[in-house]
DNA sequence: AATGAATGAGGGTTCATTCAT
DNA sequence: AATGAATGAACCCTCATTCAT
């Protein structure tokens, strides 16, 4: 599974193309560490093509940053919708579904979480807010869960913050090559994501077919 | 609670200046995103000067890295150590004593767990023993409990890796300013690795006072 | 009074609208200073666009201050016509008229009298042939006057330069908006470059009226 | 004579060199048609040498310019004080003197006076504010010579500025193999002012020998 | 121990221009 | 007549580093 940016503006195929050379080059060296030359290089362009589909580098960075955060949202708000109302289901889903987002593409995932600092104030603040607002659906998924006492934490906001950190780093060690599918792996955090809140001590979802995670 | 270097053959307080600055830089900006000049200023130094202490940048951001990581491990020994062999109070005691360690040095957990990628290919190689002695230390941890039938999870390894996870990234939110001292935020992440691992399902310990946490 | 450019090549009308936007930031900004892309987008076209109609930014450059030094010369020449063979009324006609034209168009004559420097050496070549034919107006008209006697100053040819100077730089500090009429500008210069050949020592001729100018 | 710098604060010799040859580039090729490479290279040095002495190319600019103003403004000052009360040897000292100055430098001059456009906002500024405080050293003397009746223009104004105009524009042709010497020069453009204020019909002052201006 | 001057390489970006459409 | 995409060269400037002092 690759990004699908269906839902950005940017069709144009040149455009892509330097993207997926952004995404490349970040991965590896970092935001600061690749140069504009190294980007196009590796997009099979001119350093000045770069510049007819983005302004600057930032821009460049920023618009990856943003499309993959939406993405994030998008899909965790789907993910609850299919869920249903019931709070165990629903964390499992949203736990489940965001592990499975971050390993479909770990370096976007890598990038987004380690180039925060890379960013303009103005990006830097606007990226927070989408930050913020994907917590926020854990935050409230959970809260949900402790309100009608499905949920046994004391600390429903710690727990909520460890979920989504614990499912975003999963970006940070999965290999393709690995042992676990994605859906394996992302079925087994959305069980701890139930453990961390208190809500069952074992697995109680069906493992993971490869036609019933996340509506593929 | 500062970085203690007494471990660290650099006791010359040139050198623990360069440091100092290096850590504000490179938090800030990161590592490419800090010229030596921006170091050297921020020291108070020549960028010459800076060359007197390190043979170059990357061996002063190895030098951070390799300290940072050794205290980690170190600390996390101690915590073992002190806890005994009860798997719930050791699991417990090393997380708790993981959090409150990122937590005293934000900058530097913050820079140690994202420049990995600045790093020479030798030096990488080199930091990623450590962080793999680290994760050993709780895979033990969360083995032996299991395997004594403590812990319920039937994924010890993943779970282990969310433990660390979660307590590291204690360093990406807290700030002194918050509203819980980092000994209350150790105390809850404990009890939150003991929920992962199906070890608990509420607190059981005592909540922590300025002295009882990590020999303080 | 604007620039007319009926004697040139180029009445399209696409063409014009890119010379005064040439105009506009060359003024500005300078011919160094001003891309293609500044120039096509102040005209509202297409940079690709701006090469039907000049082969080059230096084309554009040359025609500008070839066209501005041929109606230079050709109004001088018209003045030289009407004021007859009186060597007073010449100079006073050509002075004057030489202040009118710089004045009616203070961005091109500021362009022709800065970028001589930003012409290719063939193009400056001709660019100074043109300035010494118009000199050489100036220079025969105070010559002519010394011999009959009617002019005194001892230095025909400094007080002719001084005179060509003086009028020209009028465009470096007249503003449409400041208190005096172009035409009364004029008007005045005419009797200080008489003053300057030592012809008068005060106004001779009847002050200017909307009409009585430059034949208009 | 070449410009001295003896009153700035650079006398340090890398930067003298550096200066230099951004004259020479800038009177060639124009600010923005010179590279910092080109000025660099003429200079002697590499392009990050000129960065430890000036900030951007266009503070090199800056410092040239202000220089110069104030060497023209300086020397204009003295000029009027050797000159005494009498408004005849004033206007005819400082003339004299700013014809020499500019033709001393026929490189900076012609620099300074037409790359106004290239400074910065607040660089230009702050140049008009120099340009001014000398146009006025020349208004004052003129309007002091009209007031006591000796000059007879209509328009102490206009010819005020035209005088300032036809000096520094003598850099505009002025060259050293010329048929004329500066002093010559100056003397001739003295009378010349006086005649365009209405204050003389005729050479008045002793023609110049090689010690007697400007305290030489 | 520390510096100021210097450097070669390379940074992000813009340039005038071309060309298939 | 006009465009959007593309390019190679060059832009100003900053980089990590060296070295004589």
């Amino acid at each position: 599974m690759t990004r699908d940016n269906a839902s950005s503006g940017s069709r144009r195929p040149g455009r892509q193309v330097i993207v997926d050379a952004a995404v490349r080059c970040f991965y590896k060296q970092g935001y600061e560490g690749s140069s504009v030359r190294d980007i196009a290089e590796d997009a099979g362009v001119t350093p000045a093509a770069l510049y007819h589909y983005y302004a600057s580098k930032q821009d460049l960075l920023m618009d990856l940053i943003t499309r993959f955060m939406a993405s994030s949202i998008d899909r965790t708000e789907d993910a609850l919708r299919r869920a249903g109302p019931d709070p165990v289901a629903r964390l499992f889903g949203a736990a489940q579904s965001h592990v499975l987002w971050n390993a479909s593409d770990v370096a976007s995932s890598f990038i987004v979480n380690s180039e925060i600092r890379s960013l303009s104030p103005a990006n830097r603040e606007q990226h927070i807010a989408q930050r913020d607002r994907l917590q926020r659906l854990f935050d409230t998924c959970v809260e949900e869960g402790c309100d009608k006492g499905v949920f046994t934490t004391p600390w429903p906001h710690e727990a909520s913050r460890a979920v989504v950190v614990m499912c975003t780093f999963v970006a940070r060690w999965y290999r393709e090559s690995g042992p676990l599918s994605p859906e394996e792996i992302a079925w087994r955090y959305g069980h701890m994501a139930l453990s961390l809140v208190g809500a069952s001590r074992g697995p109680q979802f069906e493992p993971p077919t490869y036609e019933s995670v996340n509506g593929r």
